[in-house]
RNA sequence: GCCGAGAUGGUGGAAUAGGUAGACACGCAAGACUUAAAAUCUUGUGGACGCAAGUCCGUGCGGGUUCGAUUCCCGCUCUUGGUACCA
């Protein structure tokens, strides 16, 4: 073959791999395991941009590196398939979300082949398969049949806690993720029903049952997760998002708080992730307080990080929605209250934030008193206080919290003083919360912030004013969506109390339903499902469960995707027992790799799994952004603008350039690379414009040109950016594909695609081409044995790619390919022994081209199967080293030595040498610094 | 506000343990081949001054440590990701 050509090469090895299951992976063998997972996508109906790839061809480096390595290499692929999108869709046009969903996952796994990936795709796996579903059901069972045992610190099946009950009540009982709130006797339990015990362990499950309050999103007729809420609005969407309280199923994670914060430690995660995860869990240590309310008997409990400062307290602050609120509120205040509350309802989650700087607030015509002076605390109800943090009260110190301080002086409330000395002053910007010394504080004064918390705890503690605490931000997630397109959730109700289905009657297949939009009355879509019910007639829930069920277990199903009886089989558990590596973007932080983490604790507790964390070793990969082309056009004319014209165009015509111009979207596949579309281009691409009238450049050919405006920006269709990796793999080929996504840089980092630098891949893979078979096609190989020089060029490259990929760094081996090839060209080596020894350590990267050329040089075995070549130190050994000679650190020559020269006798020659003689102007040396075999230094 | 990541030529980036800054690639310029263009090949390409040899400056800014700093330390600026009334 004369010419390169890339999309035959391509297409005959994607067939031959495909048809010879050269990837297929095998559980029984000798050979290490090595486990390398891809985040599987949701298949959009956008299909795969650019950027997509980016990860996946970094994991399919690293699998067909390690397979050369002789590991046994599990690189699996599929699809996050149920989701918001593909039931938006089903609401819009009636097509049931399963046959868009099957038409997106078919693009994708077009798009994937296309770039030539190496996965074993009789493993793939679909989260909207009820073979896979029947097993994120069973999890959520086991997690309804578990409680969590703090002593064991561990879940323990639902039984134990009878049997703790049944021998004790309710006393030592310590519950994870529970506050016990009735206490009952081992005789108070006895006596009760059946069902009363079944009813008092509803709330003691890792799944359980409650009313909560909620991101309700009315257009989307569903309850958010937090994390699915951005900015007071839903992330897909952007629709308000309103508070709402409604009984969900809830997963209790808070169990698990403590572990998934320590387990951090195990993993070789990313500072930022991990960091984002402990800020999410927010521990905070603090104490436990409690107020008695004048003139009752009950008690107002605050949890606070400062007990040290609680003798500046000089109001409460309790959230809207306390439960004490009816008790505390006089009739005075009464109508102020009920006003307040019913405002700050209405108030949607956007509000709230948009204006967090305005304070409000009421006052219940109630006080409680401090237990440590007696003195009395006016109690308000204020919208800053969370119903979910704590206990929805707040001891309020104006001295040294910077949000009591503004509502104090906004309402006209007392400020007592409690911290004395340097940064102590609330109202200077210096204003530090935990520098100074105590004040006005009985037994406190004098103490510094630490020894004030230690004194002020046990001081509580001892007189049983409360007690030393340790709060999380975390909350349970909400489980229960009110969608159609997820896995059912296998409950059933009798009595208006919910039971598990039992497993033989897995998987709950989705219903058919005549329509995706909820009921008339509010009810999810499930409930439109003719005989929703369970055999004997009993009613089925209807939410389902939300997106993230399904990928917080899936990397396991790979190990065993076709197992009908389990989720996966010990064995193979055993043989994989974890990621190696995983990769993937780093916007999951706190939703799918905070999750996935916690059902695996759950599956380590019952002894499913045989590690802590599941996965190693993560690798965020950057987000590749589009470039947006702008032009511009005249708002109040049809005149369309250059870029390149506008400030001029807009001078001349007295407009401003911001507000008398629309930008128009240029679909960046039109532009060329020096940010010009042509006339004729633009036309076509916007025909309601053809008849405009332009301000165009012309360009070097003489085409009328239009010169637009480069904008970084998120890919999208509206924005007319994206990218297709097939478009690209049309016209460069996947190796070339492949080698460039590398060679745009450092894997974490993110940056624009721009294709302008496409052209020096795909010339090194052409220039590679040109090493084996001549320009008419002659193959040039030959059997002559390598020399020195040759040898030396590979062993090289071959240690260089191997440290890089081992490091990660995947940008880097480009290069180094490229350096190699250049040297070799320089060299006109031909020779068979290097070549093939290059193929291999390319072939991770440029699979098509290197089988093809391993084909040539007389290879009958796929390239995959051959093993990387080993490094040999011997081949690198110089005898000499040329070292730049500096003069207080600046370099002004070379001088070579024998490189096992020693350093004293270095040291006194270099003084004999004409660099020396020319910088030192005569005067004697001040030191010399000889570090061998890397640089000489002369201070003068 | 708080937490994290980053800033190197015209551009993407390299420098792995404090040791020749700018590898490799794009772009650009000149040349070869060609009737011409494309492709390919050769040479040059951080900035300033200089015919040149060369000199000075140079890794966001200001300091420091060191024989020597893109790399370590202190203080800033900007960009970017996350998070936010968390008591």
């Amino acid at each position: 073959m004369a010419e390169y050509q890339f999309r035959k090469i391509e297409q005959k090895w994607q067939k031959y791999w495909a048809e010879n299951q050269i990837f297929k992976t095998s559980d029984q063998t000798e050979k290490p395991k090595y486990y390398i997972l891809d985040m599987f996508p949701y298949p959009s109906g956008a299909g795969l941009h650019v950027g997509h790839p980016l990860g996946y061809i970094a994991t399919d480096i690293l699998a067909r590196y390690k397979r050369l390595k002789g590991f046994n290499v599990l690189h699996p692929m599929g699809y996050d398939a149920f989701g918001l999108p593909a039931e938006q869709y089903a609401i819009q046009t009636g097509q049931h979300p399963a046959i868009t969903t099957e038409k997106n996952i078919a693009r994708y796994r077009e798009q994937l082949d296309n770039i030539g990936f190496s996965y074993d795709w009789s493993r793939e796996i679909r989260t909207s398969n009820p073979d896979f579903y029947k097993f994120t059901q069973w999890i959520f069972i086991q997690l309804f049949n578990h409680w969590y045992n703090k002593k064991s610190d561990k879940a323990e099946p639902i039984s134990t806690l009878f049997a703790h009950f049944e021998q004790y009540g309710t006393e030592s009982l310590s519950v994870g993720g529970v506050e016990i709130e009735k206490h009952f006797s081992a005789n108070d339990w006895k006596s009760l029903s059946e069902e009363e015990k079944y009813k008092i362990s509803l709330s003691f499950r890792l799944a359980y049952l409650a009313p909560t309050t909620v991101n309700w999103c009315a257009e989307l007729g569903t309850v958010l997760a937090n994390e699915e809420v951005k900015d007071g609005v839903s992330e897909r969407g952007g629709f308000p998002v309103v508070k709402k309280e409604m009984p969900q199923w809830n997963l209790r994670i808070t169990a698990y708080s403590e572990r998934l914060l320590n387990d951090l430690s195990l993993v070789d995660w990313s500072e930022s992730i991990k960091d984002q995860q402990k800020n999410w869990i927010g521990k905070s240590k603090g104490c436990e307080i409690n107020f008695p309310l004048e003139g009752s008997t009950q008690m107002m409990k605050v949890f606070t990080t400062r007990p040290d400062t609680i003798f500046g307290v000089t109001y409460m602050a309790i959230c809207p929605e306390y439960d004490l609120i009816d008790i505390l509120v006089k009739e005075s205040q009464k109508k102020e209250v009920e006003k307040y509350i019913h405002a700050t309802s209405q108030r949607s989650e956007r509000e709230r934030m948009s204006n967090v700087k305005t304070i409000s607030g009421v006052f219940t015509g109630s006080y409680c008193i401090n237990p440590l002076n007696n003195e009395k605390i006016p109690i308000w109800i204020a919208d800053y206080v969370l119903a979910g943090y704590g206990t929805g009260a707040v001891m309020a110190v104006p001295s040294s919290d910077i949000r009591d301080y503004q509502f104090a002086k906004h309402f006209h409330l007392p400020i007592i003083q409690v911290l004395q000395g340097a940064k102590t002053d609330i109202t200077q910007p210096d204003f530090d919360p935990k520098a100074g010394k105590i004040i006005n504080s009985d037994f406190l004064n004098g103490l510094t912030y630490q020894a004030a918390m230690d004194k002020a705890i046990e001081v509580i503690d001892t007189k049983k004013f409360g007690k030393g605490k340790v709060n999380f931000k975390i909350r349970d997630s909400i489980f229960s969506r009110q969608r159609y397109w997820g896995e059912p959730i296998p409950v059933y109700f009798k009595n208006d109390l919910p039971y598990t289905l039992p497993e033989s009657e897995l998987p709950l297949i989705l219903p058919a339903v005549d329509k995706y939009k909820p009921t008339e009355t509010g009810e999810p879509p499930l409930a439109r499902a003719k005989n929703w019910k369970t055999k004997e007639g009993h009613k089925l829930e209807t939410n389902t469960m939300p997106g993230w069920a399904g990928s917080s277990w899936y990397f396991y199903r790979y190990l065993d995707p076709k197992n009908a009886e389990e989720w996966v089989s010990q064995d193979k558990i055993n043989y994989w027992k974890e990621v190696d590596v995983y990769l993937g973007g780093a916007e999951h932080a706190t939703g799918h790799l905070l999750y996935s983490r916690f059902w695996h604790k759950f599956l380590f507790d019952l002894g499913k799994v045989p590690v802590k964390e599941y996965a190693a070793k993560l690798i965020n990969q950057g987000m590749i952004q589009g470039r947006s082309c702008l032009v511009f056009k005249e708002r109040n004319s049809n005149i369309v603008i250059c870029y390149q014209q506008l400030e001029a165009y807009a001078k001349e015509n007295v407009l401003h350039t911001e507000t008398d111009f629309q930008a128009i979207y240029v679909d960046v596949n039109l532009v060329d690379s020096n940010g010009q579309i042509t006339l004729k281009d633009f036309k076509n691409f916007r025909s309601d414009l053809k008849d405009a009238k332009f301000e165009f450049s012309i360009n070097a050919k003489g085409e009328q040109v239009l010169t637009c405006q480069y904008l970084v920006e998120k890919m999208s269709k509206s924005k007319y950016n994206v990218v297709n990796p097939d478009d690209v793999v049309e016209k460069y080929g996947a190796d070339t594909l492949r080698l460039y996504e590398m060679f745009l840089g450092p894997l974490e980092q993110s940056k624009p695609w721009n294709t302008n630098n496409i052209d020096g891949t795909s010339r090194f893979l052409r220039r590679l081409w040109r090493l084996f078979f001549d320009e008419s096609g002659n193959f040039v190989v030959t059997n002559n044995e390598a020399n020195a020089a040759e040898l030396k060029v590979l062993h090289k490259t071959i240690k260089r790619i191997e440290e890089d990929i081992e490091r990660y760094s995947f940008n880097t081996p480009v290069s180094t390919f490229m350096v190699c090839l250049n040297e070799l060209i320089d060299l006109k080596c031909h020779k068979k022994d290097i070549l093939e020894n290059l193929l291999i350590i390319l072939s991770p990267y440029s699979p098509h081209i290197a089988e093809e050329l391993w084909q040539a040089i007389g290879h009958t075995k796929s390239i995959s199967y051959a093993t990387f070549p080993k490094f040999e130190e011997k081949y690198l050994s110089e005898s000499e080293f040329e070292y730049p000679v500096s003069f207080n650190g600046k370099v002004r020559g070379k001088q070579k030595y024998a490189t096992d020269y020693s350093v004293a006798q270095i040291e006194k020659e270099i003084q004999e040498t004409e660099i020396y003689a020319k910088w030192s102007e005569g005067k004697p040396a001040k030191k010399i610094i000889v570090v061998h075999n890397k640089i000489i230094n002369i201070v003068m």
